[in-house]
DNA sequence: CATGAAGGCTACGATAATTAGCCATCGACG
DNA sequence: CGTCGATGGCTAATTATCGTAGCCTTCATG
């Protein structure tokens, strides 16, 4: 190669997601993640077009980590379980990365990730579904699970729930009630 | 008073709103308010601190409306037609206005609206969903329609949904199975 | 050892937010 | 009536950022 590269797309992409995280997507400038990685401004326009790109990059980083950490779900037989412990991960997820997290659903005219990588991260989530509900709800019972958690995620991070009440029960309950209604009955 | 006020707050506020919804969040310019109410740039700034507050008033005054449309609900004797209705009424609301939906509900760093506007605008729900619950998971009940509504409108908005199947027959069946799952069994 | 593509840098240009400071208006008051 | 001062508008200037232009250095290759 030509000259010696001071940084890398990968390093770049890191960098930009952590600031992210801790300054919020507001106020991520090239500025900073230039100097994170130890380049100046416009030298990161040799690896991106231009700082939308970057944050696509941020959010489809974002979902992969998303994807690994839900994937590594132990294989429990009953898929009761196995839906709780996806919106468990889930959320714990959220509560890591919030601003990531916000990114990647709903949150403004935020660049939306790739079909495939998401729908990889949804899955596992729906075989479990499609063991309660059976094949015909088994998208709509997905749906119906994955629009309650990120819902209720959402809201949480935004305080939108600060009502009173305990947090964590709310959600336990209203995990339980989603789960019960997609066994046929 | 002093001098011949070209314009109003509330101008300014409902030209944001209007703005916001044509050109999404990030583009709006303090220029293009002004310019739209009738003044300059740096005139708005004598009534309104800077563009955060701004913002801040536009959730306000979605809020506001958003509470209006929610309130307008008939009186339905049952209380599983009153919740559908409002959740019907929230998706609608979301629709007519997607960005301003967006910025009430989990946007970004988005200013979030007051506590006090916010409960009214769910005050109506908690109490159909109390008729089902009972008092003891009232609260718990109507964060399970809230959320699951929200985030349900919050990915068909972001167009997370399109993973094939009816939208709304998805939304209606959705909706179905968290109202049946409110009722003591 | 010449060379040219890749990657970095400085210097700019454009757009927006926000501030500073001046000017005009009109109701209250002598 | 004529003056005063608070209010609201305006122009000019400042600060930050994104993004571009064009130049310079390095080093794998022939």
């Amino acid at each position: 190669m030509p000259a010696p590269e001071k940084t890398t797309l990968d390093q770049i992409v890191t960098a930009a997601r952590d600031l992210v995280e801790q300054l919020g997507i507001d106020d991520l400038t090239m500025q900073a993640v230039a100097t994170r990685v130890g380049v100046r401004a416009p030298s990161l326009y040799k690896r991106v077009r231009d700082r939308n790109e970057l944050l696509a990059l941020v959010v489809a980083s974002t979902i992969d980590a998303l994807a690994s950490q839900l994937d590594a779900t132990l294989d429990d037989p009953d898929p009761r379980t196995r839906i709780r412990t996806q919106a468990d991960g889930l959320r714990r997820f959220a509560h890591e990365r919030p601003v990531g997290y916000a990114l990647l659903f709903g949150a403004h005219g935020a660049p939306r990730g790739e079909p495939a990588a998401l729908a990889r991260s949804v899955t596992p989530l729906l075989d479990a579904v499609r063991e309660l509900t059976g094949d015909e709800h088994a998208l709509d019972g997905a749906r119906l699970v994955t629009a309650w958690a990120n819902g209720f995620i959402t809201m949480e991070l935004a305080g939108s729930l600060r009502m009173g009440g305990d947090i964590d029960e709310a959600w336990n309950w209203g995990l339980t009630r989603i789960i019960a209604t997609l066994e046929p009955h």
